[in-house]
DNA sequence: TGACGAAAGCTAATGATGTTAGCTAACCTC
DNA sequence: GAGGTTAGCTAACATCATTAGCTTTCGTCA
């Protein structure tokens, strides 16, 4: 019996693969090793079982963010980049979404590109957890209300998505005034 | 050995409970009999196996979310109904946030107050479907990170929420110049 | 080239879960 | 108080994650 020649990094993909065609949910080891040819306790060779994968593919969506939007320079390309990386990373996205102190470092360097952006508009210090709470928020909820069909008809979503970001910017330029109340 | 008393109603109202306090993906049917102390199968008696459990428990939450937005005048008091709903029943939240057809009707019942409060602001019937997506864009980003601890520190998250909304009419406000660009 | 050791993948087995089938006894009704 | 309905039970099965331990492949080094 020939080996599958598997490698930590090659299940990893395969789950990625597997749980974005079949949703995060529906992701099971079972289904994993059989798609890669295998029994499923040798998955255990390569990860150290389901939560473990599980925080490997959300370690993979929160870089993988981090990567798409690292190239950015303004809102609207930043805000493109994250909902583009989720829309075709679904399962990756929703797996970062998961609240896990082992993704505290990752996901602060994730965030970077949205702090910067931040300080760019000229937002007081004191505003910008805030600002970055805001992007988050709007950003968060259309890709993930897209990616679970949340939306009746995905008709014209892009031109929802464009309005957001626009309706984003003019809110956050009022918002200095706002953030000095507190 | 005298009878539980079970009803469906109870049966639902108690995994609710429950999965508001453990977390909805670790609701269990056998963790929800133990808990009514009653065996699992027992169970099916009530509610037609875990699927259709949660169902109801998304039923629920949609028809919370449209009771507490119902009563609501103006996006603030809207928009902190949502949140005050969804942080109280995190998981019947969750559950209403799956894309389940059957959801449909309730789920246009619960847009109603939304698309109300849009028809105030006198956006053009072209922008409404826009608005709707972003204002439940922002609202649902903001609690779903909340609810999920997305945010590293809840610290001062309302003022964070107050700002959102505030960017929310100031960006809604600009919208209706875009809407008719389509 | 050939032996040796690491480790990839296997089978067997265990415990948790959801689910179905069928039994029994508690309750409601007449 | 008798009889039927049905709530809750036990037994059983399929699927899953997971562990233990075996086998055999493969790279390495004499």
């Amino acid at each position: 019996m020939p080996r599958a020649g598997l490698t930590t990094a090659a299940v990893v993909d395969a789950a990625a693969a597997l749980a974005n065609e079949i949703g995060l949910p529906n992701l099971t080891l079972a289904l994993l090793a059989e798609r890669l040819g295998v029994r499923s306790p040798s998955l255990y060779r390569h990860v150290n079982g389901l939560p473990e994968l599980l925080h490997q593919l959300a370690l993979r969506g929160v870089d993988g963010l981090a990567g798409a939007m690292a190239g950015t320079s303004g809102l609207p390309a930043l805000a493109n980049a994250y909902r583009e990386y989720a829309v075709a990373n679904p399962a990756c996205y929703a797996a970062s979404q998961r609240a896990d102190p082992r993704l505290d470092e990752a996901a602060t360097r994730a965030l970077a590109p949205i702090f910067a952006l931040i300080a760019s508009y000229g937002i007081p210090d004191t505003g910008r957890v805030h600002a970055a709470r805001i992007i988050r928020s709007a950003l968060h909820g259309f890709v993930s209300l897209e990616t679970t069909g949340g939306f009746g008809l995905p008709d014209k979503l892009d031109d929802t998505f464009a309005l957001l970001i626009s309706a984003l910017e003019t809110g956050l330029q009022s918002a200095p005034e706002h953030t000095r109340h507190q």
